[in-house]
DNA sequence: TTGTATGCGTTATCAT
DNA sequence: ATGATAACGCATACAA
């Protein structure tokens, strides 16, 4: 079942077929009708590696997550998939993990593909030394390579993410001058986000006139319980805070069962926001209050950019949206003027 | 850069240089190294579309799921793709929603796109209806069709489960027997699986001689709040429970905020079990007792199956995996013979 | 508006 | 063991 059969039960030519089948405007409609019956009635579908081999493009784009169970990834890829249908491209997903050596390998798998773009999802591709993000400086030699959440300034790179760090430095503000003065700030990676995050902590810390020591900034591993049990052991260590911010949810969370365990009171002796705003936040108890990074803002702005690239229109090399604080239970009721805070609103599914 | 270029500079032909890519014994070693120096020299890939258009495949496997931010599909997506790759297959993913019309769409989609199989993940692709379930067994007409958590007894589909309707069977009974005498279900999808664990929980009423009024089965919408509130509306009317058996993690914490609101004691004075024993189970508190479906063990399954339908191998048409309990805070310690149940073990990731 | 002929980069079937 | 050559199914430049 080819284009020949077509051509031979409708009566014209291959070239008359291939043209109704691109929509191509110099096909009478009478022709146009009638082959279009035929292609309905033998249930013909053009063959994509044929049509690859003379186009040499699948109108497909590979997409890199490194775990697609993290709700936040999970989300993205989602919306990135969905969008990218929407205007005629299908998705190549590919679950890397977080080890540089695979990474290189499932890009260069991409590649040789003949993916038309690649999009690197979250900001753990981004590896602390500049060499060893070269190969996707590489790769965007070949392909356009969309990053959402990180940052490479190189030509054909395009990024999207969300302002991590004007997210944590004004809400660690707005926690401080509530009289939390001792708040603690709680990751798990090195990664780009992660760091921006950090430093917007530490910032706050100092806009406050709090001296920014050391031990106010403590990274654990991406799980509940082991943020809960090294808060705990920072606790029997005398160690002091009277607040929580989470890099991710997850680790709030932690804070919320820490609380639960030593019967503090929330948000009274203990205040917690959390990143992500993800369904572990309305989950726990009480429930948290936690940033909004917008996942489906980021994807459908890394989608729209995508289609200027392929279409020669000029398109950002970086385009930064704001995170917006979704108050809950966690943290006690606040107003203030620069920035707009959001009362409890859908979280993310 | 093609084959030619390299057969050129290795002084060779193309045939020959076709057979090293392949690995076809039919070359002396000398020719050989000769050749893969040549390639790797001018980091030659093979063109997909050619060679697509030659053999008829592009070993990929379209992988379709409702919606990847599902914990439970997430983690299966995740396992599939991981597992395909292992086995020299690439996947395309599919977040299809819940809609039939969109869901064929999806699969004349993939199949377009010439791929090797096709995975449904989830039992929510089965149809009560047998005629919306058509399309399924037109695709297995031309490629292999797996099923995961879903039955349809046709030729070239092969499905593979979760013996949802034992688990809760069981486990409804244990909780009776621990003198929760009015237990209720609770669950948010008329789905294949959904259906079964409905089944497992009324035969276990009956075994266990409670009448199994209508009303000790509720549906309501899969969303934490939701539940909660549908079980606060119930109490309000009068009505009696002293035990939640969610089919989904998401319906059992919504129990638990509904037992905060009433200031219960879990599980003195309400017990609940989730299913999925996703991070919901663990972020919950009091944390969640749960029914581990083995996403992992569902997946690696489905991707050996389909290896043997490729080698041609006999592959069984329906494979069954047990489900467990994983017990938490939210039932009383129990001890039985007849199902290994399990103490807290890590939550799925 | 329509048809003819060629190229795309492989694999596979013959020969040699 | 190696080489020449015919498919594979489509898009497209060129001709009519």
């Amino acid at each position: 079942m080819n284009i020949y059969d077509v051509s031979k039960k409708a009566g014209v030519s291959i070239a008359t077929v291939s043209r109704v089948i691109n929509g191509n405007a110099n096909v009478s409609d009478k022709t146009r009708q009638k082959v279009l019956n035929v292609m309905t009635e033998l249930g013909y579908t053009p063959n994509v590696f044929a049509r690859g081999l003379g186009l040499n493009t699948m109108k497909t784009i590979g997409i890199m997550c490194a775990d697609s169970s993290d709700p936040f990834l999970a989300n993205a890829v989602y919306h990135l998939e969905r969008n990218l249908r929407k205007n005629g491209y299908d998705s190549f997903l590919c679950c890397t993990g977080y080890e540089l050596a695979a990474r290189q390998n499932y890009l260069k798998l991409l590649l040789s593909k003949r993916v038309d773009a690649i999009i690197l999802v979250g900001s753990n591709y981004l590896e602390p030394s500049k060499k060893d993000n070269q190969y996707i400086a590489d790769a965007a030699k070949e392909v356009p390579v969309m990053l959402i959440n990180g940052y490479l300034s190189h030509p054909n790179i395009y990024c999207t993410l969300c302002d991590d760090y004007q997210a944590v430095y004004d809400n660690t503000r707005k926690l401080i001058r509530q009289g939390y003065q001792r708040p603690l700030f709680l990751y798990c990676s090195r990664s780009y986000s992660s760091l921006q995050k950090l430093s917007g902590f530490q910032d706050a810390l100092a806009a406050e006139g709090l001296s920014a020591a050391e031990e106010y900034a403590q990274m654990c591993g991406n799980d509940i319980m082991q943020a809960k049990d090294l808060l705990l052991c920072l606790h029997s260590r005398g160690f002091l805070f009277d607040a929580v911010f989470g890099a991710e949810d997850v680790l709030a969370v932690g804070a919320v069962k820490y609380a639960g365990a030593l019967g503090l009171r929330i948000p009274d002796d203990l205040a917690v926001i959390g990143y992500n705003n993800s369904i572990l936040a309305v989950c726990s108890e009480p429930e948290l209050t936690s940033i909004d990074n917008h996942v489906e803002t980021l994807s459908l702005t890394t989608v729209a950019t995508l289609m200027r690239v392929f279409t020669g229109s000029d398109a950002p090399n970086r385009t930064t949206i704001s995170g917006e604080l979704v108050r809950r239970r966690t943290t006690p009721a606040w107003s203030d003027g620069y920035s707009g805070g959001q009362q409890d609103t859908r979280v993310k599914v």
